[in-house]
DNA sequence: TCTTGACCCCGGAGTGGCTACAGGGTTTTT
DNA sequence: AAAAACCCTGTAGCCACTCCGGGGTCAAGA
């Protein structure tokens, strides 16, 4: 099996799986005379499972750690259960605020039907007004509040040039 | 106004109140004998502005979008009307795939309570199970389908270097 | 006066999860 | 035989920041 063939199968984009080999999430394939990557049906099972995982919107390092899990059958679950646990609490929440933003934006949506002269656009108006004002949620001052900015940033992790870890 | 309290004002970082003004978001602010950067109060409108669109979830180049419709005051706002409608749809989109996200994953850590050997945790053998098969939409072949993976890619645009254009 | 600390400057590299492309080689189809 | 389709490597780009190194500036305290 080669590369566009396992890619066909499973759905991935070829440069996609070689990015997975890349980062040591895919095991590298024996190669052929050529050079060519050469598959087996374990790869087709592993990378099935793998965009499965991605489907549910895990990151590949937890993908890489069911992995690893999946390869000691006689280790505890809890490490699953775990992982699971926090990636549907971390989805819940963005659920949460998507729900909110949604909200929002309907309502602002709501301020303008028809044409104006952007000068007198209810949907600009509103968003100059909040922006200023004190009620609107990205304005509270401070970490106290549990709302976070829904883009929010990664922490750091440094000089990492495979980025997971080869076993 | 020094950076530090524009940013206090805001709250947004100095370091990102850098990157926007790097990326011709924010007008460069004059300087003091020392080369320190000393903000007016209409730099404080702006970037208020600019980190409420952001809490919207607004991408950069939406809120410079809307920006420049401030600056032009007399023309129509039909273009506010259809990125706000865009956007909207955007966050709708992602709403729905999360939901159902969230009800997969429910449903998947209910097959684990209590400790197994991973051999036969419930979690694992579903994941690996629903790779497998054909129900489910991670594994529909072609892309005739309106789903979606979680995190989709953006399309590519080339060859820019200041990220959003000077005026 | 000296030192400590809080600010400020700049440029460059890193994050995740890919995607795109350049510039070559090989295989399959027409 | 030529064209199309596939494969290879390596690098750079996307977003919206964030962090770091290596320096400069300026106040208050010992
Ligand atoms: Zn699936
Ligand atoms: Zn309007
Ligand atoms: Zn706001
Ligand atoms: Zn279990």
């Amino acid at each position: 099996m080669r590369i566009g063939a396992l890619g066909q199968a499973t759905g991935v984009d070829p440069e996609t799986i070689r990015y997975y080999e890349r980062i040591g999430l895919l095991p590298a394939p024996v190669r052929r005379a050529n050079g060519y990557r050469a598959y087996g049906p374990a790869h087709l099972e592993r990378l099935a499972f793998i965009r499965h995982c991605r489907a549910l919107d895990m990151p590949l390092a937890d993908v890489q750690r069911l992995l690893r899990l999946l390869d000691h059958p006689l280790d505890d679950c809890q490490d699953v259960d775990r992982l699971i646990d926090t990636h549907l609490a971390h989805v819940q929440g963005k659920l949460q605020s998507l729900q909110t933003l949604a909200r929002q934006l309907e309502q602002l949506r709501g301020r303008c039907h028809g044409q104006h002269a952007t000068a007198e656009c209810g949907i600009l108006h509103e968003l100059v007004a909040a922006a200023q004002g004190e009620s609107c949620v990205c304005h509270v001052d401070g970490r106290a509040s549990d709302w976070a900015m829904p883009t929010a940033p990664h922490p750091r992790i440094h000089k990492i040039k495979r980025v997971l870890s080869p076993e």
